[in-house]
DNA sequence: GTCTATAAAAGGATAGAC
DNA sequence: GTCTATCCTTTTATAGAC
């Protein structure tokens, strides 16, 4: 209830927007308070005001983005096992409820890319408070998808299958931040501009991953995973 | 030729080793100049002696772990492609090659699982100056390596085998980087210590991504990959 | 809630003696 | 090659007027 009600936009949010347009293209580190606020034309003295301290902030940009995030992607892992019921939970319904998410939301997003790489970042970043912010934010997350990564693919050793979902994030994660570089080495041949494509792209990468030595697919399955599918 | 003949170790050796200690740790952006000499025991104006700037110290610093690293990979690229001969390329043997070396390195290397992260680090490095030396390093080995794998996957459309490098290279980078996460939050049964299972971890997750939808594995090799390979 | 002004610290870089 | 001393800039953070 405050006095922004014809107000355009709250300065709040037009620190936070600058922020993590900055943070985004530039990293934590490399970016000063004055820039934000520069960018965000609001005072020096608003970010103390309204977040005590650059780290306040900092934790205030992930937050505002990747908690719905990750509420959406629980909530479509919710689904998926409401459905299984006792029966058996599909790996490649679970990746994408860990994937697709992410990557999608850039195409909805205004801003495209950028939330993209935002989300990444947060896994690579290293300082003590966006760790604390990271544990914060995906012990649930990682705790919850570990479980059901687990329960479908009940013919691996558990530690197995945690490094198998390690190495589908880092897919994911590098994916989200680095995609750039993949359209500089290509010439732009590899381009994120088709989501649709991406998606299946690296769920398709993801799954044969996954499943690796595991021969619970059906001979169906298989079929329908073949090269009629890649365009 | 200079005078340390019969010192220790050479002040810029010592500069870089502390460098190559704090950047891993915390970031480049994070470590001062004064952190890095006061770690090496050195004088702050050394480092402008030997290396001119910051900038080019943090050059030296990856360049010195990482040209030789990339050497191995071409070398054992290259070997490959003479074995081949005319005949096809193992697309196992290419992911080998780029896997490999940069995991392995690490059990081989006095400071240990420090060397893995630094390798990692630049990949996901933003500043304009580290892309610079990025580029300088890796551009030889990404052109090589990504004729290999189109090689290697004669079925799939180029850009699809230059997807899947993207996503085979996120789960090394990840493994390289942010190893000490999935320790963390599996308790420690998930560890990096044994790196022969871990190579083989990952290589088996990779190898069947990048040859999803293909069906040029032989029964042979499915069969060898099945479950009792895994522990 | 927003502004100016300023404190207080830390950073990279360099000059010049030895 | 190495050291001390110092310059200059930039940074986060805060006090206090409005």
């Amino acid at each position: 209830m405050n006095s922004s009600t014809l107000m355009s936009v709250p300065t709040k949010e037009q620190i936070l927007d600058a922020a993590e347009r900055l943070i985004t293209e530039r990293g934590i580190d490399a970016v000063s308070l004055r820039a934000i606020t520069a960018e965000a034309n609001v005072n020096l003295a608003a970010v103390h005001y309204h977040f005590g301290s650059k780290e306040g902030l900092v934790h205030k940009v992930f937050e505002r983005r990747i908690r719905p995030l990750n509420q959406t992607r629980l909530e479509r892992l919710a689904a998926a096992e409401r459905a299984a019921g006792e029966g058996p939970l599909d790996v490649e319904v679970v990746l994408r409820a860990l994937i697709e998410p992410a990557i999608r939301l850039s195409s909805e997003h205004e801003r495209g890319s950028q939330l993209m790489r935002m989300c990444g970042r947060i896994y690579a970043e290293q300082s003590a408070a966006v760790q604390e912010t990271f544990d914060d934010l995906f012990r649930e997350l990682v705790e919850k998808f570990r479980a059901a990564f687990a329960r479908a693919l009940p013919g691996l050793p558990p530690a197995e299958v945690a490094w198998r979902v390690h190495f589908a994030v880092g897919a994911m994660v590098h994916t989200l931040t680095e995609s750039e570089k993949i359209k500089r080495f290509t010439d732009g041949a590899c381009d994120t501009a088709d989501t649709d494509a991406l998606v299946e792209r690296i769920i398709r990468f993801c799954v044969a991953g996954m499943r690796a030595g595991v021969s619970e697919q059906s001979p169906a399955a298989v079929a329908e995973n073949r090269l009629e599918a890649i365009q």
